[in-house]
DNA sequence: ATATCGATTGACT
DNA sequence: GTCAATCGATATA
């Protein structure tokens, strides 16, 4: 009850772009382990080029580490997961099923190899514009798309966004075009570690931090 | 060169 | 709960 309320009051007034700071390259500069649960609460933003600002608050995230068994980069630098190794607080894409993309923020420092999954943000702007580009997964022809089915998982988050490859390596600092603000210094909803999600090794490791109880959180949503 | 597997989603029993 | 879609990356020969 106060979660939700707390949740509420946090977007009960219009949102606009850079109310809060935004992210600058030491809050990135740190292992993907600390920067991942520092994420909740912050808000992505998406300038698109025709001026519309699509944003969303970060609920669900997911560390992988250099020294991760899971971790894209834990065999190396490769082609795919290049950028990980590349500079902190770039935006690493990659394409898996043959038809999803994924969304991470590269941290730690250069070289390193470590990235935080962003896996479910809460629409706080531009959600026609997300429900259009989600559209072709409409439960029901004549059901609009509910809110938390707009971004909740990292490829539905990718569609919202029209995140793909060509994202891949984009900086989220100091760029006019994408970016990360702050939590609000006064916001605070617990927040649950659980086992990352459709990984098959280092299943052992509660790296997946979630807001409890946020509708908007990936494997919670209902059927309308 | 060929086989298997995904940091997923939507449809369906 | 199960399963197909769909293709690049990765593993095996």
């Amino acid at each position: 009850m106060l979660r939700s309320m707390s949740f509420l009051h946090c977007h009960s007034t219009m949102w606009e772009p850079d109310i809060h700071p935004r992210l600058t390259r030491p809050f990135y500069a740190r292992s993907a382990l600390l920067v991942a649960p520092d994420l909740l609460g912050c808000t992505l933003v998406k300038r698109e080029a025709d001026g519309t600002v699509i944003a969303g608050m970060v609920v669900e995230t997911e560390a992988y580490t250099w020294d991760d068994p899971a971790c894209h980069a834990y065999r190396g630098e490769t082609p795919r997961c290049r950028v990980m190794f590349g500079e902190t607080g770039c935006a690493y894409l990659y394409f898996t099923y043959g038809m999803h993309h994924c969304f991470n923020v590269v941290t730690s420092e250069p070289g390193r190899g470590e990235a935080v999954l962003i896996r479910a943000v809460q629409p706080v702007a531009g959600e026609c514009v997300m429900r259009e580009r989600r559209a072709k997964a409409a439960i029901g022809a004549s059901t609009q798309l509910p809110a938390h089915y707009l971004c909740g998982g990292p490829a539905r988050l990718c569609q919202a966004f029209a995140f793909d490859l060509s994202t891949n390596g984009t900086s989220l600092v100091g760029d006019s075009r994408l970016w990360l603000e702050a939590r609000p210094p006064e916001f605070s909803v617990p927040i649950v570690s659980t086992p990352r999600i459709g990984i098959s090794r280092a299943k052992e490791n509660y790296w997946r931090f979630v807001f409890a109880d946020s509708r908007f959180v990936s494997r919670s949503v209902q059927k309308p």
